[in-house]
DNA sequence: AAGTGGTCTAGACCACGAG
DNA sequence: TCGTGGTCTAGACCACTTG
């Protein structure tokens, strides 16, 4: 239980990491509460402002949440919490969208020399590519294409039972939690086969979305692209 | 110099308040070094844990820089920093670019009722209005509008020297800092005037991107519309 | 009343940068 | 060598939540 002390890392960084090992090898579960900052202190032979300083950190991370008079909790990533995070399409009024899913195709090939690329691996790696065509209010939205390293999703290709929101399922079925993205956005001219899926006319103005998304270790373990129709729709972000 | 003790507001955010006051009205200026977290907290009659604790927020924040063996200092708003952080256009391969500033406009005007509702302002307000060609690599980049506070940039309208990078010099000449803005993003068709200042067919896809900024304050001081031309460049963003 | 996180202090020592 | 920020500890008290 107690932590190996390494000179020259402090030991606050390695009680933060020990804390997200455990979180990802499901010790702690989402939503439960860890034990007080003096408990975990003396399981770990330091003292409690230490873990403090780890769990302030973790926090920032997003990783757990800190109630006081309560306690410490590992953050679930609810299907709101993740829309809200991470799908940020807007009517002009403000009030956020939920898209539907409606057909999904899923399957698992070798990856592409830029998708291995871009998942920062050298070796052959396989991949699962799932296809997915979204709704909003009974009109296409997006079409959309996910890539998943398949070594850290064991056995999802099998599955015929993909959720709409796919981040907290990685969480609850495979321990990945999603912290981070990075995107990169363009405004490109609707191609005939898009425009048939979207249902407008070739030549139309869409949003490019492609995602690069990171888990609580800062891989890479999802590539994402999505084609949307925003029409008076706005795609919202923060710059700070 | 020393603090007025108010109930139920911690001493630390109380020291973070003051920092943000001298920093503002110039006691502290970019690029030079704060006093030590000792001598700030015998100024300020708190020991140097919470002048620490006021530091480290204000780092978070964007505003101060702390170097070990060095001191803290005051970021300076470089238009190489600024460009950085809020203008993330990029080619293919990752770098970004930077545009050129070719024609602007100024004017004072009064604001539309939408404006005064952006700036959160039921009273009447005077707001001066920028308008940017910007280029790249000598081809058409983006259209820009900007719009002020009037009261915030007493005298800018009169300027005619404005530089292509603008949050450095509202920083130096007005003591507003940017360190945060909103975003909302949308895919449009060139109507005949923007392609016609664009160089691109009328229906292209055009990216439209609406900003509202925020000083130190979390004030709305500048909102932006700014209609680019993405071709083959992407708008980078992290979600987080 | 008991237990949790939040604030605040004081002091010791370490790591880094500059003279 | 000195002064800075960075880490770590120990202890006191406050604010909030639950039983």
């Amino acid at each position: 239980m107690a932590l190996n002390r390494i000179e020259a890392v402090p030991l606050y960084q390695m009680v933060r990491e020990r804390l997200i090992s455990q979180i990802e090898d499901g010790t702690w579960r989402p939503g439960i509460a860890l034990p007080s900052e003096f408990q975990l202190g003396a399981q770990l032979g330091v003292s409690q402002g230490t873990v403090r300083k780890a769990l302030i950190d973790l926090e920032a991370l997003g990783v757990i949440e800190r109630k006081q008079g309560r306690g410490t909790f590992v953050k679930a990533e609810t299907p709101e919490r993740s829309m809200f995070h991470f799908f940020r399409l807007s009517k002009s009024d403000g009030e956020r969208i939920a898209p539907l899913t409606l057909q999904s195709r899923i399957r698992e090939r070798d990856a592409s020399r830029a998708e291995k690329q871009a998942f920062q691996s050298s070796a052959d790696l396989a991949v699962v590519e799932i296809r997915r065509h979204r709704r909003f209010e009974d009109r296409p939205l997006a079409e959309e294409t996910v890539i998943l390293r398949a070594d850290f999703f064991p056995g999802i290709a099998l599955r015929d039972d993909l959720p709409n929101a796919l981040y907290p399922f990685y969480q609850q079925e495979f321990h990945i939690s999603i912290l981070r993205a990075e995107e990169r956005l363009s405004a490109i001219a609707a191609s005939k086969t898009q425009a048939k899926a979207l249902d407008v006319e070739p030549g139309a103005p869409l949003l490019k979305v492609e995602r690069k998304a990171r888990d609580i270790r800062d891989r890479i373990v999802e590539l994402r692209q999505s084609v949307f129709v925003t029409g008076d729709l706005t795609y919202d972000i923060d710059l700070s």
